[in-house]
DNA sequence: CCCTGATTCGC
DNA sequence: GCGAATCAGG
């Protein structure tokens, strides 16, 4: 496969709008993403924010020729701490879990975004249903089912980073509470 | 381990 | 110019 204006035409457009460089080359078909990369590199736009292009960059400092008065820090607004505890799904199940630590929720009862319960819905039809011996670092964690019964295996889907569970769960687990409005029902 | 983009360097 | 291998990070 060769960069012909229609891929790289894709390539750029799809840089543009932040596609991932592995999703352009799937999208592509025929190249990795370091080609990608590479191609993204060579074309000069490693930078997708600015539509502006700055041939001219040298030298640090007096970037700014306005009189910037005083605050020149923004600085950071950071995230609030904003209470947006994970309200775990409470599990009244007692201590079934074996070894466990943080122990995953119950999908269970609650109130759940209907968004994110449909990704869950989704997810757990790919699950992988693996068993508990099978969990590891990178398993989604997420039970599904009752324990007691033998219809019970846990997600097992990657893990999205750090979180025990994938994104879909993570979604369910940790919802900004913002999102918890009691809709009528 | 999964994923990201960034860089290098033989081709 | 190309992109696999590698690097650096999340």
């Amino acid at each position: 496969m060769s960069w012909t204006d229609e891929r790289v035409e894709t390539l750029k457009k799809m840089w543009t709008e932040g596609q991932s460089a592995s999703q352009i080359a799937k999208e592509l078909g025929g190249v990795t993403r370091n080609a990608v990369i590479g191609k993204v590199h060579r074309l000069g736009l490693s930078n997708r924010g600015p539509g502006a292009d700055k041939p001219e960059a040298e030298a640090e400092a007096a970037p700014e020729p306005a009189a910037a008065t005083a605050a020149p820090e923004p600085a950071e607004a950071e995230e609030g701490p904003s209470t947006q505890s994970a309200s775990p799904p409470a599990t009244n199940r007692r201590a079934i879990i074996p070894a466990g630590q943080p122990l995953p929720p119950q999908p269970s009862a609650n109130e759940i975004s209907p968004e994110a319960l449909a990704s869950v819905r989704e997810v757990e039809k790919n699950a992988k249903k693996i068993s508990l011996m099978e969990l590891t670092e990178r398993t989604c964690k997420w039970p599904v089912g009752d324990p007691a019964t033998t219809n019970f295996w846990f997600c097992g889907l990657p893990v999205q980073s750090g979180k025990p569970y994938c994104e879909a769960h993570v979604g369910v687990a940790f919802q900004p509470m913002s999102s918890r409005r009691d809709r009528k029902r």
